[in-house]
Parts: C-alpha cells; sequence; structure tokens
DNA sequence: ATCTGATTGCAAGTTTGTTTCATCCGGATG
DNA sequence: CATCCGGATGAAACAAACTTGCAATCAGAT
C-alpha cells in the first residue's frame, strides 16, 4: 500500500481554499501561501492522483432547478444478511434522487437524504424503494423546512501564514 | 424580484455536466451539447449571477484529512419558539465539524452531518453543541459505516443530445 | 564530502477562457 | 407585409490561466 500521503500546511492551505471555489487562479492561491503557481500546480495533481481530492463539482441550487423539496430518510431493514446491504446500497444508490446514502450504526440501518420536485414524487419513490423492497422493515421521513448548512466541506486544520 | 430563470434544455445538459466535473473545458462542453464555447460560456456566466449554480468547489476525501468519521445527529430541542431556534442554527452553522445542518419536520427539530477524527472528538463536540446547550433536549447519534454514496448532486432532467 | 531524490521558481509554450463583432432568428410594431 | 428590436449565436482575435522544461536548491542518507 502506498505510504500516508502526508499533507504539509501548504496543500491544507491550498485545499481549504479550493473547497470554498476551485475556480480561484493558481497565481492567486500561490500569493496566498507564498509558494509560485506551477509549485501550487503540482500540489494539486497530486492530490487530486492520490485522492485527496475526489472531484471537482459545481454546486447547484436544488430549488432553482426543480427539486425544491429535500428529505431525509431513515430505513430499516428486515435482515442485515451481507448480500441484501449490498444489494440495498447498491439500490440506493443508483436513484438519482437519492443524492446521498449512509450505512449507519443505531436506531436505522441506512440514512437518505433525497431532492425531489414534489410530495407526489416523494410518494412515489417511497412506493419503489421501499414498500416494495421487501427487506426494507421500516421507514421514517424527515422533511426539511430549511437548509441551515449544506455543504460538503471538511475542516482542514489550514494553519495560518503569517 | 427577477422573472423565473428558465432553464432550457441546454442549461441543463451544461449543468449536468458541471455537476459532475467542472474542469471540462468550455469547447469540451459545447461539442457534446451542440454549442459554441463563447456559447456555453455566457449560459455559465448567466447561471451563476441568477444562483442556479451556488459554488464551484473541491470534494475532499475527509478521511484523508483525518477527518474519518462521519455521523448523523437528530437533535431535539426543548423550546421551538423562533428565537431559539434561529440561535441554534446560528450555533450550528458556525461550527465547521458541521458540515450539514437542516431544520426538519418529523420526530426530530435538527439534523446535523459530523465530520470528526475520532469519537472522542464527537464527544467532546457533543458536549459543547448539546450538553451545554439547554434548548437541546435530546440527539440521537448514528455513526456511518459506509458512506454508500455522497454528493450534493441533483438531477436535473438533462435531455440525450444525440 | 557527496550523492540522491524531491521541491522549487522562472521562463517558454500550450491550452483555455473571454471579448468583439457581424449575423441570425422570432416576436412586436407600424 | 415590411420593419424594428432584443436576445442569442459562431468565428476570430485577444487575454488569461495552465503546463512543461530546466537549472538551482535543500535535506537526508551514504
Amino acid at each position: 500500500m502506498p505510504a500516508p500521503p502526508d499533507l504539509d500546511p501548504f496543500d491544507r492551505a491550498i485545499l481549504s481554499i479550493l473547497q470554498k471555489d476551485n475556480t480561484t487562479p493558481q497565481r492567486a492561491i500561490g500569493e496566498r501561501v507564498n509558494l509560485s503557481a506551477p509549485a501550487v500546480q503540482r500540489r494539486i495533481k497530486r492530490m487530486q492522483e492520490r485522492g485527496v481530492i475526489r472531484a471537482n463539482v459545481a454546486l447547484v441550487d436544488p430549488a432553482r432547478v426543480g427539486h425544491p423539496i429535500t428529505i431525509f430518510v431513515e430505513v430499516e431493514v428486515e435482515s442485515e444478511r451481507a448480500e441484501l446491504i449490498d444489494a440495498a446500497k447498491r439500490g440506493f444508490a443508483t436513484v438519482p434522487e437519492v443524492q446521498q446514502c449512509y450505512y449507519v450504526t443505531g436506531e436505522a440501518d441506512f440514512i437518505l437524504v433525497v431532492t425531489v420536485a414534489t410530495m407526489a414524487d416523494y410518494e412515489a419513490l417511497t412506493r419503489r424503494l421501499f414498500f416494495e423492497n421487501n427487506n426494507v422493515k421500516r421507514f421514517r421521513t424527515f422533511v426539511a423546512m430549511d437548509r441551515v448548512k449544506v455543504g460538503l466541506e471538511v475542516p482542514v486544520g489550514a494553519p495560518h501564514l503569517p
């Protein structure tokens, strides 16, 4: 296995910037972290290759593209047989409306984050995903009234560069 | 207020691409949607101005930057007085470890997504956020064993362009 | 003391993004 | 029916950003 690809303070500072805006020119990043643009570019490239940076994406406002409703779903399954769990994972993951899916410990087995256009759509989705699935014992729905904070930013312990 | 900024099939196709990889050259996008690079560029710019595209960010693997643990928390509050709710929203939103926070209906009032380095860190966080907060009645913890699907992509009804 | 491997900055070269401008299309107007 | 007008487009010129080659630097191991 590859050695632990430690991130030095430069890398962390760069990540901290890119997680907020990855259109920031490398030259501007360089100025903020005290590095030349090529150095920044090489570090970014390396972090992509090592999987530290998994993707570069545009974040879209769901409401503006016709999906104003965000819903959390706690799903409890009948059987936790590995084969069935894997099937459930694959089943959930392939649904576009399911934007996040986690397999969790606790009083539920899965937690899903779903975006839909209407509650009728959600109702249809529950039928497809839960009622028609024999292994789903129960599910609980939480409708988001306010998306207080939404993002995938991870604290990276970016240091202060004087 | 601005008129509804309708998205035509071109816009949707562009969004669909940018949500997966916003480093795709505009010329390449143009080829895929049958538009020139400048046309693509103007549409992107317009969608940013109109708030359809909210941000352009790099997605970082939490485990690779020292936050291998993802946790869901359902929070139930004592009082739903608007003032207290707003205070709670602000309190949660400002914590870097809280990467997502939703105010929801149902058997809980808030759902948080938290990333931490260790369970000890989580324990410390719960103390700070919940035990020291008089308005938190109860909270339930779900530790993610598998991040089956993680993203903020929204289905955009992208049409097929042959 | 030297060698090796990794990293850096500069400068040149290449790709990508941006602006300009003439044209085209569709709907409203006279 | 001709005309006008706003909005969008593509080609080309232009500007900015990214990428590569190279020599210099540094730390650690030999």
